[in-house]
Formats: structure tokens, sequence, C-alpha cells
DNA sequence: GTGAAAGCGCTAACAT
DNA sequence: ATGTTAGCGCTTTCAC
């Protein structure tokens, strides 16, 4: 895996492709002139054939079908629209690599919902970058995306305020704008933790290490802050030891259980914040004889068989809905930012049934 | 886990972007003319400055890109690509849906490889149905795309042949295409699966069930053939009575496992030959006392974890490689069709190193 | 260093 | 039922 090159302008990051095309002659398509042409009509009659438009005798629009046929000709989309407007039919969507799978489940989700609608999604990844996503923004734009989707990983989001007034929506997925007013689908993370930090403390627990991510997102500290909440609310303190935040890969994932698991007294539970920490503290506690109790935030493929008590959601949903949110603004609707919620469950499978010691 | 109904945020919040579009012509961006006519200079020059082309006055170019800012100009991609060749900078992916890791490692890969050269990747799901994927061939060409990567689901890709002349490269991944002469990537699947029945011979196993997905499927048939190969290369027959095949989703996969395991004699070893059978027997297998040994064609998250045997490659090597043709190709080459096959590797956890009974 | 005119391939408006 | 004319917003001649 090459790493990435310096960032480009996005004004340059379309214009480095066009330089290499060489050959045009060659594999230039037909095009509407030449089957009307063909067919022995004008510019328009054609137009109004292969697009079932009223007004054309059977006898002609065979015809110019049969001339479009013939010549292999496919409508020039891109024509089309600058003549309607100079505005495509892309949905875009930045977000982190695909190859985690709250990303692509996300991706999933918007793909079909936007489908429906005869709508098509574009994808790219910010690399977790904020500058990496302000570019992807502009080349969107530059692109008349008809909507744009982000799963933010910047901060600052005002840099779009403009982008909005404009008649570009944006949706807003797993944290919220800040710094405008947009449509967002969050995940009640506050609640997920809340009922994780509970459910640990009704089975005894009291010394619950945290294992969370980045604390400069949002979204990690509506979990930290619903785990904490659920402490104060029992009375419990003798967790605040076995905070960890900032863990951001598997690998440092794993280093810190296991320096977790090396204090003394060492924590009776664990809960991870999401996929990736979990995966890391599994690699880590598998096989280990009297393992603590663990939640992990995020279901994941095969919980089920490892028997991982998770705080699950829906992504495929998050998408759904975002794709609904942006469709209906892409219709014409007006009205002012709405935020759809999506809810968690606690899906008790063993390992967060544990008691302590 | 559904979406809770859309939530009105507070209202000193939504003043500022979605309800203000009472100007000129609600949405419409400003073109290079208003910039240029802002600058006080012709359209001509106001593309000069803003493209960094030379012949402009340092002075003009400030001006221009002043007046750019105050309109929040952003150029028209569809505009330019129509003048510049009708010919757009996306790339697409026809594949199955990003749910299944295998697709969405694909596409990571893909996406990666064409950022490098200013490339941008559009996904669409065929919905493993190949009338839908056609359907999205025909969109994907309406939209100029410069490559079209499928994973295909349909058999005949003839359709495609035109299209291949016309200029538009396409590149073939996981199976190779069917009717026409086309670049594209695959598995050595024949090999890993005759790696994996190799594998559980050596342990003594001769009762080996085979458990694959549909034998149309020409990847299917190369894993079903590789295994085969390696049973007659061994002299042993007595895998024939539990070959199942047309096992095509998790909840099939796992009755069919149940029904092996029932049989007198059962099977003291199973090789499922992809991500998803093997997913439906951990499902029935995890937990029981004395269970068979396991080998299953892919890797997949946690499989460590697990101590899941499998016969391992790269997707997103295979979704880079496919994309290193796409832009070849794009890039003028016109050489013939090419293939690159991915290695696999048999990667030994525990489960496939199980003895018999 | 700058500008005027032409036109990419299509559709909308107004003919006929 | 069909044709003519005019652009969409930009880049490409070619002129100054």
């Amino acid at each position: 895996m090459s790493a990435s090159r310096p960032m480009e302008r996005p004004a340059e990051i379309f214009e480095s492709v066009l330089d290499t095309f060489h050959d045009d002659a060659a594999g230039r398509r037909p095009t509407l002139t030449q089957v009307a042409a063909l067919a022995g009509v004008s510019l328009k009659t054609a137009s109004r054939a292969l697009n079932d438009e009223p007004n054309v005798a059977e006898a002609t629009g065979r015809r110019v079908r049969e001339a479009a046929d013939k010549l292999g000709y496919r409508i020039n989309g891109i024509a089309r629209e600058l003549r309607r407007g100079a505005t495509s039919a892309l949905v875009g969507l930045i977000s982190g690599d695909l190859t985690n799978p709250f990303y692509s489940a996300v991706a999933s989700g918007i793909e079909r919902e936007l489908r429906q609608h005869g709508l098509q999604l574009v994808t790219a990844n910010n690399d977790e970058d904020a500058e990496q996503e302000q570019a992807l923004v502009d080349a969107f734009l530059q692109r008349r995306v008809r909507a744009l989707l982000i799963v933010p990983s910047g901060e600052h989001h005002d840099y779009l305020a403009i982008e909005g007034n404009r008649g570009v929506p944006f949706v807003f997925l797993d944290r919220p704008p800040d710094g405008l007013a947009a449509d967002a689908v969050l995940i009640d993370n506050a609640g997920g933790a809340r009922a994780a930090g509970e459910h640990l403390l009704s089975k005894g627990h009291r010394r619950i290490a945290l294992v969370a991510d980045l604390a400069t997102k949002v979204p990690q500290r509506g979990r930290i802050e619903g785990f904490v909440h659920a402490m104060e609310a029992a009375g419990n303190a003798q967790w605040k030891p076995y905070l960890r935040t900032d863990v951001h890969d598997v690998h440092r994932a794993e280093e810190t259980v296991r320096e977790l698991m090396a204090l003394e007294p060492r924590p009776t539970a664990l809960f991870t914040t999401n996929n990736r920490l979990t995966t890391g503290a599994l690699r880590v506690l598998h096989g280990q004889q009297n393992p603590p109790a663990l939640i992990g935030f995020d279901d994941f493929d095969l919980a089920d068989v490892i028997g991982t008590t998770v705080v699950a959601h829906d992504p495929v949903a998050m998408g759904r809905e975002a794709a609904r949110l942006a469709h209906e603004r892409i219709s014409g609707f007006r009205g002012p930012a709405r935020t759809v919620t999506i809810s968690t469950t606690l899906i008790a499978r063993g390992s967060g049934e544990r008691a302590p010691g």
C-alpha cells in the first residue's frame, strides 16, 4: 500500500487525469446528430424518439431507434445534465475507509436508498483527515453533486455554510454538524454507553475499565459521558483509575488492554467504545483463563459465535435515513434542519454477563 | 433497532442556512461570466486566471480570484467536461453489496489507487442480478465513465464487446470475462482450494465435506475443482457423499452443516468455499464438543481470535491491481487483454489442524 | 496580455 | 408530427 501523496487541490485533482488523455478521435462516440442524420430526421425528432416523448410517429420512432442501435449510440449524460441545469444525478459520500465495516454498512444503506430514486452514489475516503475532507468537498461540489453526505473527520464545518445556501443539501452522519445547520443522522451514543455501564454494574462490577478512541470526536465523547453518567448515578468511583482514551487503532487497543490487565488490582470488566477497540481487546482476552467481563460498542460479524456482548445499532439504517433526508431536500423540501437518532440495543451474549473476579 | 422520527433542532440554530433562498435564481450558482463581469475582464481572461494558465497579469489574476471568492464561484465540472470531450474523471465499480467484506475491501483498494491518479470511484450494487448489472453498465456508460470495473454477476458479457472497442476499458474482478477480451484480476481459486484439500488430507482426514456456493459461478467451480483435484491425486473417494453445492446464504449454510454433521458416518473435516459459508459453519460448530476440522476460503476479521484456518488472499490488492490496469488503459495503453492472478496462502490457526474423529 | 467568436452534445421554446 | 433556433458554462481557436 503506497503512502498517500501530498494533497492536491481539487482543481488539480481532476486535471491530472485529463492531461493523460491522448487519443480522442479513436474513442469518440456517435452523437445524436449522427443518429438523426442516419435516420433521416431532424435532431429534435431523434431526441424526442429516444426520450419517449409524445408526438413521434410510430414509424419514425422505430427508424430512429434502429439508427441508434446501429451506431451504438448512448446518450451523453454530461451534455444532457449541462443543458438541464448543470446538476448531476450523483450524490457524494465522504467517509472513512470502506474496509471499516461501519463505513461500508453505512455506504450500503445509502446506496440502496438512493437507487430507489434514480440517484447514484459516489464514494470518497477522507483518510480521517480534515484537509483531505475539505478538498473532497470541493471536488464534489465542482462535480455538481445533488447532495453531500458526510461522516466528518474535521471538527468545524462552517466552510460549508455558503454551499448549503446555494442549494446543495448536506447530511451529516455519526457526528453532528458544527458551524452550520444541516440534517444529521446520529447514534444514541450516550444512551447506549449508559446501558452498557448499568449492565456491568448490575452484574456486580465496580472496577470497570473504559477504553475509548479519540476523545476529540463527538461520538466518542458521547459514549464516554454516557458511561460516566451510569457510574455516577450508581455512586461508583472505582472505575476512574481504569480510564483510557485516545486509543485509535487495533494495535494500541491490544497494548492498552494488556496494560490494564497487569494493574493491581486489575479491572473486572471492560467497556470498549468502538469495533476496532473491541477487536483489540478480544485478541488479548480470548483464551485467557478467568477473563474480565467485556462489552463493546458496535455490533460485529461473528460476535454471536465469539459470545461478545455489544451495544448494537444499525449502520445500514443510518445510511438509509441519511439518504432519505437528502432525497427529501433534493425533492424540494425547505424546512429546518432535522436530526434522526438511531437507537441502540444491548445484546447479551455472555461476555458482558461474567461476574467479577 | 429502528430510527426515531426526525426531531427539529432548537430555534436559534436553524435560522441560518436552509430557508434563505430568495435571491436571484434560487440555488443557481454563479458562472464564470459573472466572475469576469465583476472583475471587469473578459470571460477568457477569467478562465485563464482561475486555471493558472500563462499570460495573465499578476494584478488581473488577483482581481479575478477576489471576484470568484466574493461570489462563491466554483467551476462547473460538467460544462468543463463537455467542452473537453465529454468524458468524466469517474470510474465505475459494479459489484455485490458492500456489506460483504470481500466487496468492500475490493472497493477500498480501488478507491485508494484511483485517487493517486485523480480519478474518483462511483459504486453500484448489482444485487447479484444479471439484469440489474446490465442496466448499471448502461447507466455508467451514459455518465461517460473513464473505465468500468466489474465483479460480474451475469455469466455472459458479450453485450459489452462494442463498448470495449469504443475506448471504455473494462476490468473484470474475481470472474473472467465471457464473450469478450478484457483485463481481469482473478484469485488462484483452484490452487487455494487444492492446498486446503491437501492440508486436510495430510492431517489424516478422508471423509471431508465440501460446502460450496452456486456452482454456476466460475470462481466457485475453480474452488470445487481444485479440491477435487487434491482428493483424486491422493486416491481418496470418501469425500464424495459429503459434497454440497449451491449453498448461497448463511442460513442455508447452517442448515447444510447441521445436516452433514447428522450423517453416519459423519465427516471429520469441512471445507467451506467462501466467507459466508464459513460463517454459517462456525455458527453451527462453535462450542460443539469434538468438532470436525474446518478450513474456509477467504480470510475474515477475528479469524485469528476464533482460531479458524483459512485460505487467505488479499482483496484490497485485487482492487488495487484492477484500478492499476484500468488506469493504464485510460492513459493510452492499447495492448492485448491482461490477467493478473492474486495468490492465496493457507493460514493455519487451529481449526484446520484438528485430527480426525 | 487580453478578448471575440465558435462550439462540445444536448434539450427547451417556439416555430411550421 | 416535425423542424429551427437558441442556449447550458465552459475551453479552444485565432485575432488583437
